[in-house]
DNA sequence: CGCCAGATTGACACGGCTCAAGCGGTGTGG
DNA sequence: CCACACCGCTTGAGCCGTGTCAATCTGGCG
């Protein structure tokens, strides 16, 4: 019993290391400390495991230690929509911290493990720990700023587009917490998921994703996906990672993003001539 | 000098009252008065005024008092979209909080005042007064919520849908903030910005609003919008307010509400039989 | 009166959807 | 160890919602 206790957080204190929670409001280890303290209940999950269902009551928040979960909703037509992808590191049902019962559901992509902390404690910690209330901050603003980018490639951008861009994503983020090897990742989801994610259906994902493998920019099999062209991959949708906000959490992956940050949006070459004239 | 000065303030203090972020969280008076005691800069504004450009540093949140602003970002292509619209109680660019350089420009789409709040005193505020913090949590998480919807419905209805699921929106939170009269508004848009909001063409937009106004649910004239047959609206889009979390924000307008609540998720009527079979 | 932004209309093209069939791996019970 | 079932992936054919292009109309305003 005790034993496991401990191994448990010894594991919690291990892999909290490498989330983006941990690692972007550079903690002091007294505050570190009151956070571990928390983690109290610890959950070894498999794929497909809901940990919110839809229209439930919470007073929970789910923070990733590892796998992937999906946010998603249900339209009134039976269509499915998944609104966001929670990584190790994140926190899947923030909302919860306000309210108690939030518009969607959340369920496990891969098995993986999470940490169940009562909305109670956390918002205690907010005000008695204000680095960590900082800390919940960035994580906050950076996932509105990740929807919003997700928004407008879902209204604007081709399917070919929208792929290339979930992908470029998902490869940066998952540097930052050390699940990505080189330029490739493991990916749990089906091409259904993919289809619920962009707003697309499954028929069109498939060969979506067939004319990006044909271009060489990629790679997806065994539930792996391989980067193997990032600049061609990245020019297929003008992928410019500032909106992740990564130096605000990390800065080890300088490398990859540096060339691709020269794109910032100053210098961004004449593209094709604009189709609409800019005014508001 | 002075009297300019004080009229401001309490023109302040009366808008204030009207916005989301000031009921949001039933703010004690000594924090009140800390909140309006930084308003310093107000400032009336004309349409197009642009509060914050694309790419640009800031280091100022802005709060809307009065008219309508838009949150749009440009592609690549020139295309543009508009990810949020802010009105009167709103935060035009919260993450300003946490970011210098946001991923969005912001733009009023009518005349109106806006508070200019430097991010440093709003930082200070947070830790200083408990209450706003929480207020200002409420306000970040209903934005994000709110923001998923949207994503939601540009990804997975019609053109009618998400022009239906707009309006009914809009005008809940108007009321909520006392600017709608009954059930019509002001509405500051151009066929144009609804493209640009829902992911769709001028061109389409308009003839989207010609069947909207042919089943008689809406009529739009002289940049007012009124729904004619509320009911009518939210069956074209399932529209269902919860998410817009409002019970949080304000009580006053249970009676619009009443009508709809009924919808809750548990009691959807039995829809047009599942596209998909729901299981993730 | 002339100008201009915004709204409207028509004709046509096309990206993505639908429906439907078939394929391949893999887990499971007999 | 086979047979079946099931899930996810593929492929084909045809349709339809929305985009594109281009012209015209309208109302407000200088």
């Amino acid at each position: 019993m005790a034993s496991a206790q401990t191994a448990a957080s010894a594991t919690n204190v291990a892999t909290l290391k490498a989330t983006r929670l941990w690692l972007s409001a550079g903690l002091e280890p007294a505050d570190r400390d009151a956070l571990v303290r928390e983690c109290g209940d610890v959950r070894a999950v498999r794929a497909g495991t809901p940990l919110l269902r839809e229209g439930a009551k919470t007073d929970v928040l789910h923070v990733l230690l590892d796998g992937w979960a999906a946010r998603y909703t249900v339209m009134a037509d039976g269509s499915r929509f998944i609104s966001a992808l929670a990584l190790p590191g994140d926190v899947c049902d923030l909302d919860a911290l306000r309210f108690d019962q939030l518009n969607y559901g959340v369920t496990m992509l891969s098995a993986g493990t999470v940490i169940v902390l009562p909305r109670k404690r956390v918002d205690e910690l907010l005000t008695s720990h204000p680095a960590i209330a900082r800390a919940l901050w960035s994580l906050a603003l950076a996932e509105n700023t990740i929807l919003t980018t997700w928004t407008a490639s879902i209204a604007r951008r081709s399917a070919q587009g929208r792929l290339a861009h979930l992908l470029c994503e998902l490869l940066l983020r998952l540097q930052v917490v050390g699940k990505a090897t080189g330029n490739s990742y493991d990916f749990p989801m089906t091409q259904e998921h993919l289809a619920d994610a962009l707003g697309l259906t499954p028929v069109h994902i498939n060969r979506t994703l067939q004319s990006l493998r044909s271009t060489g920019a990629i790679t997806l099999q065994n539930r792996r996906v391989t980067i193997c062209n990032w600049e061609a991959l990245r020019g297929l949708c003008n992928f410019n990672p500032r909106y992740l906000h990564l130096e605000t959490v990390h800065t080890e992956f300088a490398r990859t993003l540096s060339s691709t940050r020269s794109l910032g949006s100053e210098s961004l070459p004449p593209p094709s001539r604009p189709k609409l004239v800019l005014k508001i």
